[in-house]
DNA sequence: CTGAAAGCGCTTACAG
DNA sequence: CTGAAAGCGCTTACAG
């Protein structure tokens, strides 16, 4: 076993404080951009620091400000373009900002608690996403400590939630498969109180009682392929008592018209079917899946924002936040028309 | 403008050492798991931190133990489940050493230099993900301030380099389209020194040569879903001179194929197309896509475990590793077989 | 506009 | 096995 590499010895703020014939002090308000330093001056540090190839030390920035400049982002493990979408939104506009951003997949089985305090002890903020292994109940005792926000989950007593535009969207949706004489949806998916999925129930609940409909069938199951593929099969067991499926997300709808497919059902003449989050398959497959384009990296950006607000304390306090949705109208839903 | 949130005051080490009737300097070793700590102590002081709510506050031990415990991933500034697969790859295996990951999307219109320049100032090691703004004279600049290793991109001179299986696997690949009759195959993609679309294209060189054929055709172009639709129109225009297709990635592949269908080309009859990436819609599209799977997910976890050998310096230097990628035949090729 | 000095909250030789 | 004390490298009132 190798010793441990010798660390490179690296110019402090000493060092370009004496280069520049100045006191460290004003090394650290020069390199701030601090106005309340002469020109001169600044200009003298900021060339001792450059000849220097000075880096000051994040970790003694943050004990002796008292601000780490960085932010955390916990995401469900998984992994999947949806939450990369949602990772970039946040990454850019905290980066804008000049902070930093760490990055935590709360396992389920593992250690989230651990795991969740350890990153408060290192940013300045937290944003949590959707269904992980953070609890309700772990972000509530985190929240005490610092600057906390939500993503596409239940909300947090007193704590900023930030969604996409779900329910109204749903209800979009199944009207206007009603409108197409679709008249005996089921929905697919596993709707939880306060989640999107939950929501997007809700909304197609709203468009059938709107409608003076009966409630629309339930297929519950977890957004995932292989429970797709179970869902379909059930369906066919039960000889299709439906003539839309509405579905939670893209993987589900995506699994379910396959199956369907495979077994000789005529998408969507037979059945419609939707999904949600408009993945780069729904655009490949034929019959085109009709989707809904979620504002996802728009949100991870709201986050990061609110999150510096909450920190600078700028924020207006407890405000949701939705942003819109878009529907987009493919083959599969048969009222794609125009 | 309110007024910037009150921090909370949360205990800190002098209140556990006091709590626990310790010094400071035992509450840092048995916080820590030093063996040199007697058992009873060891108890208390966990007892008393337990109390008291506490969490070290990690820049603190940053800076006096000069170690973040954390390490820092760069990506290209794109989103997709490539890059999402290899950050959950990294964060399992550094969480699982205790290590937090920092990540940057490194944009090429942004400030490069002073973004690699903050996350140096912030962790332990860098892993710098393919093509970024990161380019090979800031990486170079930025190893010798600490551990570096760089994933799927040219190597660095004297720093670890991690790639998947690439040159050997296209060699593969083209030999099996070979083998099915397919003897005037192109690539597409645009093939760059060092890199793994690079590398893959040197494989279908050493197949062809190695068969005394010719070598393949070359459609120059990035590898995003336009230029795959611009490759395909070229391809209709010239009276489709190939009868194979090896794309540098899904993406390309699915787009060239889609138009290509389209216009009324048979695919596989008129023409094999292959692919790389093995993504969602490679199995969703029809016929399927033959592609090639890397372990992107481990590659990650490589980066994270060869660079936190780096930090502890009990890992061999300078070895580069290549792991191995598996072709996933499809009906797309005409050479699925079974 | 600038500096001297205290202090941020830990870790780690060093000595016992 | 434990403690006193120095020190990690910054920032920021405070005073001028």
């Amino acid at each position: 076993m190798a010793s441990a590499r010798e660390p490179v010895v690296h110019a402090t703020i000493y060092a370009v404080a004496e280069r520049a014939g100045v006191s460290t002090a004003t090394v650290s308000r020069a390199l701030a951009g601090s106005t309340k330093v002469a020109p001169g001056t600044r200009d003298a540090v900021i060339a001792a620091a450059r000849e220097l190839d000075y880096l000051p030390t994040a970790a003694a920035s943050a004990l002796a400000g008292r601000r780490t400049r960085a932010l955390g982002l916990v995401l469900p493990h998984v992994d999947g373009a949806y939450y990369a979408e949602l990772l970039v939104g946040f990454e850019i506009e905290a980066s804008h900002r000049g902070l930093s951003v760490v990055i935590t997949l709360a396992n389920p089985r593992e250690d989230a608690e651990g795991t969740v305090r350890g990153l408060a002890s290192k940013v300045d903020g937290i944003a949590f996403m959707a269904r992980s292994a953070a609890t309700d109940d772990l972000i509530a005792r985190t929240a005490p400590r610092l600057p906390v926000v939500t993503i596409a989950r239940p909300r947090i007593p007193g704590r900023d939630a930030l969604f996409s535009e779900n329910r109204r969207t749903a209800r979009e949706l199944t009207e206007r498969l009603l409108g197409a004489g679709r008249v005996r949806p089921a929905f697919i998916g596993r709707p939880e109180r306060g989640s999107d999925l939950g929501m997007r129930h809700l909304g197609v609940l709203d468009a059938m009682s709107a409608a003076g409909l009966p409630a629309p069938g339930l297929l519950a199951c977890d957004p995932v392929e292989d429970q797709g593929v179970a869902a379909a099969e059930h369906l066919l067991s039960e000889g299709m008592p439906y003539d839309a499926l509405i579905c939670g997300n893209d993987e589900l709808a995506l699994a379910v018209m396959r199956h369907l497919q495979d077994r000789g059902v005529q998408v969507p003449d037979d059945i419609a079917i939707t999904g949600w989050d408009d993945t780069t398959t729904a655009a490949y497959v034929r019959p085109g899946l009709t989707s809904v384009v979620q504002p996802v990296r728009a949100l991870g950006a709201l986050a990061a924002q609110r999150l510096t607000g909450l920190v600078d304390g700028t924020a207006p306090d407890d405000v949701p936040t939705v942003l819109a949705s878009r529907i987009v109208h493919r083959g599969s839903c048969g009222c794609a028309g125009d």
